[in-house]
DNA sequence: ATTGACCTTAGAGTCAACTCTAAGCTTATA
DNA sequence: TATAAGCTTAGAGTTGACTCTAAGGTCAAT
């Protein structure tokens, strides 16, 4: 049985993430002491764990909750499930990496422009080409107004 | 003389996000109306037409801002602080990118390893593989724990 | 017995970039 | 002249995933 603390230690979570987790049904300390503290059994660390290597991989706390309720009753649960959830997942790390590889690709030429010296910007090309909008616009199909978070 | 909605239409962006440019100072009407109605004229329409520019390729308003303080009095800055900035936010996007490579590279591992059929979950190795947490950390060297958006 | 480290809670704050609302003027058209 | 479309403001809400604070209770070691 871990206290809050140790399991932190052990996930390499927060305290404060694990309680966050919990209000948001991740995870769970199945018994609390007399004075209300946490303690985490064997079956609670290995969910733990579960939801950290999920969150590394890069679910979203929301898939990550649909793949616990998948992992807890398995026989309900189709493999179909799990990876409808994984590829939807896939496609969007798809998708931000090639608007980002838009955005590197224009952040290079952009550079490769510059002199980069310590002349004044008066004739700068970057500014010159910013200015010209002489960007592409982002070339992804569905060119939806999101912004990024980079 | 555009009203502001004019210069929505003109740079794609909201009458909403405009006024909430200008509070951030990145776009400003150089003349109000008796009312109170902001007024365009063409150096505001090209600023505006900068930072439209800037947010396709990805700068973050606080990168524009400081882009603008270029722009507007180029003698007094050089190109090096252009290409810093620019440099920066490449950086910036090179390691979103091996951030989201390394997540669809498990990603496509894992939906390899399942059937992806009606049966159900009770074997799936997606499921055990994040069980197992066989899956290799996040291979960026600062493997630093901001979460990723996506 | 007292310190200090650890635990509890509800709830507020953070970040970025919007997005929207309410309440009330103004202006163009029918 | 009435109606609708468009403009104004301050300020609140949104998203996702935390992160922190305050006020207080608990526990192990000296």
């Amino acid at each position: 049985m871990l206290k809050i603390s140790e399991l932190a230690a052990r996930t390499g979570l927060t305290a404060h993430t694990i309680r966050f987790y919990e209000k948001h049904d991740l995870i769970n300390a199945s018994e609390r002491s007399e004075a209300g503290y946490r303690y985490y059994n064997e079956a609670d660390i290995r969910r733990a764990d579960f939801v950290k290597t999920a969150r590394n991989i890069g679910f979203s706390l929301e898939d990550i909750s649909q793949l616990l309720s998948i992992r807890v009753d398995k026989t309900s649960h189709s493999c179909q499930e799990v990876t409808d959830i994984t590829q939807h997942k896939l496609d969007e790390v798809n998708e931000k990496i090639s608007e980002l590889q838009s955005m590197q690709n224009t952040l290079q030429i952009l550079l490769e422009s510059c002199c980069g010296g310590p002349e004044n910007a008066t004739h700068c090309s970057i500014i010159e080409a910013l200015d010209a909008g002489a960007v592409e616009k982002n070339s992804s199909k569905n060119s939806s107004n999101k912004r990024n978070a980079a």
